[in-house]
DNA sequence: GTTGAAATTAGTACGAA
DNA sequence: TTCGTACTAATTTCAAC
């Protein structure tokens, strides 16, 4: 886990450096290290790029609908748009989350307009705009929430709380969502 | 942007072989690169983690309306929650985007009810589950946009077009998003 | 899991095109 | 700006412990 925690806020530091950071031998360090990248929860080491510098200053995010049955195709669309940075499925009152990076504002709604809405397994979209990114973290790793966990109380405690009741709300996937494995 | 292109997928490369891959010399490999750290175009090196392995299966998308004047108050708040990996202000119906990862649904409650709820600044939220994360790039460069914005046609066209009108809208900023400003 | 030495590779500094 | 090369420093590999 410290291994993670040093890689994850510098991916270019050298094994060497890396096992004095952490405080074991270089042989070590490099078996944890192939360990870790064999295992899988090291996918891949990548640059974090400012969108804005190079001209994609536009972030938007767009909620879908998804026309039931139609997942596959709707997934082998997305595979098509390299200007899509993150897509996730979701729960509530739509399907999908995209977030794209465009150079203007026009570009975004030719992408909604021309491109997604052409799709035919999208039913329906709900565009927003990105104002401010105020954090991106590379990744969340346990030890982070560990304070929060250990101050965290029973969810019986919490409901008798000082929560304002109601003032909060989950919202539950939308019917149909029996058709989310990746294979309809 | 082709140095971009290779560090954005592999960020451990050397700076021997990026020369290589981009068909420039290594010494220019190395001024290029030191000139796109210095000038704030990468932001840095990092590692992507995969979250289920590090026992951070659930992931959660909460929406935040924020109390009017008081989204400084939030950012600190937001400063202090190791486990959010990222926070966008938006327009539309909510005024924040917070994606979280967790150990367990009951976890996800309690950090909406315990932690969010409680501040001040947090007037309601509304929290959908992740189901799957179909895609996620490490960041969108202008080059893949190429394609599609070639072939974007001019707003007016693009009205005129096949679009079924009516099928997908764009949400404005909510009212008082004048407060929106990092000093307010 | 550690240490140490050999082989390889990375990073720096220059002059020239 | 870019390239080529020589030089120095560091990293990785591999061995024995």
């Amino acid at each position: 886990m410290k291994i993670l925690e040093v890689l994850r806020e510098n991916g270019r530091i050298s094994v060497a450096a890396l096992a004095e950071r952490v405080g074991i031998s270089r042989a070590n360090a490099y078996t944890r290290f192939e360990a870790l990248r064999a295992d899988g929860a090291i996918k891949r080491f990548t640059a974090e790029i400012d969108p804005v510098r190079t001209g994609l200053g536009i972030t938007a995010l767009i909620f879908v609908t998804v026309r039931q049955q139609m997942w596959k195709q709707f997934r082998a669309e997305l595979a098509r748009m390299p200007e899509v940075e993150y897509c996730a499925i979701t729960t509530g009152q739509h399907d999908a989350m995209i977030l794209v990076r465009m150079g203007d504002v026009a570009a975004v709604h030719a992408m909604v307009t021309d491109r997604l809405a052409n799709i035919p397994a999208v039913k329906a979209t709900e565009t927003v705009f990105i104002l401010d990114e105020v954090l991106k973290r590379p990744y969340v790793l346990p030890s982070d929430g560990e304070k929060a966990r250990t101050a965290r109380r029973p969810a019986q405690e919490a409901q008798g709380g000082e929560v304002p009741l109601g003032m909060m709300r989950f919202v539950g996937a939308a019917e149909g969502r029996a058709a989310l494995q990746k294979d309809t």
